[in-house]
DNA sequence: CGACCCGTTGAGAGGCTTCAACGCAGGTGG
DNA sequence: CCACCTGCGTTGAAGCCTCTCAACGGGTCG
């Protein structure tokens, strides 16, 4: 299921931080000039097909990544084999912290879509951000960030009936630009986010197509009738 | 059930970091005499009962703690008033990292058991971790830690059976020094830290304790069926 | 002694999982 | 070009697990 590609098959450019589109919303936005004067490895931009993995748990974290689109799943196995996806990285996200502190990935990072990434050494980020307090203050504000996703994820995508969970999962799918709309992924993926089973996922999603809480105007694409998804979420 | 207490009544002195017993595992340990020299703010030292907050959800985030001795729950409640258990933080432990970066706390704390706890200035910590290599590594290890509790909690501890995930906790409950006991708390906090509810989780722990996979030493302390136990957490 | 908290246990209902089957789309190969 | 296969979403039926509501006993504290 999961892929391992050569990073080498997915290389799609040299990337140009200055000129970076994503520029103010990254982690390097606070960078002066004289900062990127300091950056002499080489940022590479990759292309990640979906199922592809970026990194697998337990590799020699050597790398960070910035999200430029797309999304990511980040994957956890249990004893038994199973699986359960932890977080999801989307675009301006970064993967790969835990390699600042020169540990190895905790999990197994695999796209869900076509995913673009930017990745630099984790060196140059533990330099840079020793000496730069706004690289430093946006270290600890992305981890920060990423342990309420995590407690978000146990509260509530991992608590109540499925049907609550289902529902507060789309309601944070949903991103700025398009509030009503969202993206949905396999039902597998969706079901290792809920902790719930894929058939119990497809039933549910199947159930809420029926009573047009969930319209679908392109393949995968709906859009949400907010105001009663919520009252299903909260109740 | 949760009293709120103002820590005045909960103050037990003033701390003397440089002579701290948990001296070489606590956040400071790598500073240095010099920067002792520049903390000129006390940090005090409080001891809360069991069910007393140390914190509530929104409260501006102006100090951190680290526990000396006992254990605290983090809760985040949901929308229908029911409680989650995110975390639980024992001695030598940070609580209230989120202040540093100014965030308002994200959690309640409540204490489990007696507990004990310093008190210092999220300021403090945060002009010291700029120029200290040392403590900025430090703070972005904890983050680390938090993260990893935080994923550890979602795959280990709310996926599953709940005779799985009774296992599990009783497994992660576990501390060195004493390797095959364990203190129990409430069933209630149990309960509360699997996402099952009190009942179910009473009745696994009974069942437990007729399958001899539990004994009772003394109130609330049980010895515990290591080889059995595991073989129930992973099957 | 009575009130209360907490852990335990029972009974019934409901929800989720499990196993299985089916249809549909896209890709492959004859 | 079409038959075939495979992956995925959906749906059904049965069984099990967990939740819900309720009751009971032991302990503590006023």
């Amino acid at each position: 299921m999961v892929k391992t590609v050569t990073l080498r098959d997915a290389w799609s450019g040299e990337a140009d931080c200055r000129n970076c589109s994503l520029r103010t919303s990254v982690l390097f936005a606070g960078l002066q000039e004289r900062d990127f004067e300091r950056i002499h490895d080489p940022i590479d931009q990759f292309t990640l097909k979906p199922g592809h993995a970026l990194y697998h748990a337990g590799d020699t974290g050597e790398f960070m990544f910035t999200v430029r689109s797309g999304a990511c799943k980040l994957i956890q196995y249990l004893p038994d084999g199973s699986q359960r996806i932890v977080r999801l990285v989307r675009t301006s996200d970064v993967l790969g912290l835990e390699a600042i502190l020169g540990d190895c990935y905790q999990h197994e990072a695999v796209a869900l879509q076509v995913t673009e990434v930017c990745r630099f050494p984790a060196r140059m980020v533990r330099d840079l951000g020793t000496e730069n307090p706004t690289l430093h203050r946006e270290l600890m504000a992305r981890w920060q960030r990423a342990l309420s996703e995590a407690d978000a994820w146990l509260t509530q995508l991992s608590t109540g009936s499925a049907r609550q969970r289902v529902a507060r999962l789309l309601l944070r799918l949903v991103r700025e630009g398009a509030p009503d709309e969202c993206h949905l992924f396999g039902r597998e993926d969706l079901g290792a986010m809920l902790g719930v089973t894929t058939e119990t996922t497809s039933r549910t999603i199947a159930e809420f197509k029926r009573r047009r809480l969930l319209v679908e105007t392109k393949p995968n694409l709906f859009v949400l009738d907010l105001p009663n998804l919520r009252r299903i979420a909260e109740e």
